[in-house]
DNA sequence: GACGTTAGTGACACCCAGTGCCAGCGGCAA
DNA sequence: TTGCCGCTGGCACTGGGTGTCACTAACGTC
């Protein structure tokens, strides 16, 4: 029994964490499929049972907490000045968002080398990144004097989106560059259409 | 060896369509989660294991043959005449892919439907769609001289799958537009760096 | 200090997606 | 007829995910 008072980080936020490196961990060494939820519940020494109660499913387990950081991202949109271009504001609040400390880099490589190279984390991917569209979609409505449901609002947020998870795996690919630099630059395409299409052969 | 002459409907080919129905429409009525795999395969009129045989997962049976489709959006871009932009010809492409008769709209309208708005679905959606951004990739990096793993070339197939997806989305919840014509709105905004940002409120 | 309450946990049974294996059955060629 | 071959269905099994219940530790109250 863990009991006792020590609790200082609070055991529940404890075992989160355990639960999550316990995944990346066994998910990097032998991949998505090969772990059972059985082993990563071993590994975090907790029950099968008891991992559920923490994170939904078995893709959930390498997310932390993704829900914060869309609220970080939400009031990151919410505190841009108008006078700033919308698409510069979105660039900057997702480089905010993906500034990491050095020190928490590998993790963040780990993750999401797993979350873009996995076929199934992929796919999951696709309904945590539902709600970051959402949030990028309401802001662009907001400063366009648009509904979020307008074609206008809806392709900023999902191809916004495409340039910043096409950054990661450029940053993940090359090792070299700064995760930031990667995003400017894509950005940076977006919003001038392209125009490195233009210049017929580097 | 094709072997086997003619076989007009094809038993094969009409089992493929009985299953694809069965799921379009009980997922339709009663919502991907609730319908089991027995059940599908108890309205195609085959066994649960032979219903595995045709399909890799649950998901895939409103998929149709997908794979022939990305088959020819290849072909499509492969065929495209050098002068003409590559983001062009790439809104061409899809249009053309999508170009679907009059009596086929309604499936298509079904299909999409559920494609993007159930979770599981709009999730596996995303391993489907990962070949034809490698197709897309591959043209835009033969057009501009890239490898296809560049930044460019990436962001171009990952922006415009957006700029295709947000079509289909405004397409479905309006009713009276044209595929094609929300197609070429959604690439025009995305081609020109999204010049409705600029027109300060409408 | 005894008591009821509450939150967290583990064990168990269950449903369902997906797979391996084998037996049966029809068509087809020698 | 015989043997091969492709398709099918039945069966058992693995693994993800859930509902239920009993147990225990912490906490407030009298």
């Amino acid at each position: 029994m863990v009991c006792v008072t020590d609790l200082l980080p609070d055991a529940r936020t404890e075992t989160r964490a355990r639960i999550e490196q316990a995944a990346l961990d066994l998910f990097t060494r032998r991949g998505f499929e090969q772990v059972t939820t059985d082993e990563i519940a071993d590994a975090a020494g907790i029950s099968r049972r008891t991992f559920f109660r923490y994170v939904a499913t078995k893709a959930d387990a390498v997310w932390g907490d993704f829900g914060s950081h869309v609220d970080r991202l939400d009031r990151l949109l919410s505190a841009t000045r108008p006078d700033q271009p919308v698409l510069a504001s979105i660039c900057a609040a997702y480089v905010e968002v993906n500034d990491y400390a050095v020190a928490d880099l590998p993790m963040l490589r780990q993750r999401m080398t797993l979350v873009l190279g996995e076929p199934a984390l992929q796919a999951h991917s696709q309904v945590r990144y539902a709600d970051v569209d959402r949030v990028v979609a309401e802001h662009v409505a907001r400063r366009a004097g648009l509904t979020p449901g307008a074609l206008l609002p809806r392709l900023v947020a999902t191809s916004t989106r495409a340039a910043a998870t096409t950054a990661f795996e450029v940053w993940l690919a090359d090792g070299t560059t700064s995760l930031a630099d990667d995003l400017h630059a894509a950005f940076d395409q977006l919003a001038l259409g392209f125009p490195g299409l233009r210049t017929r052969a580097a």
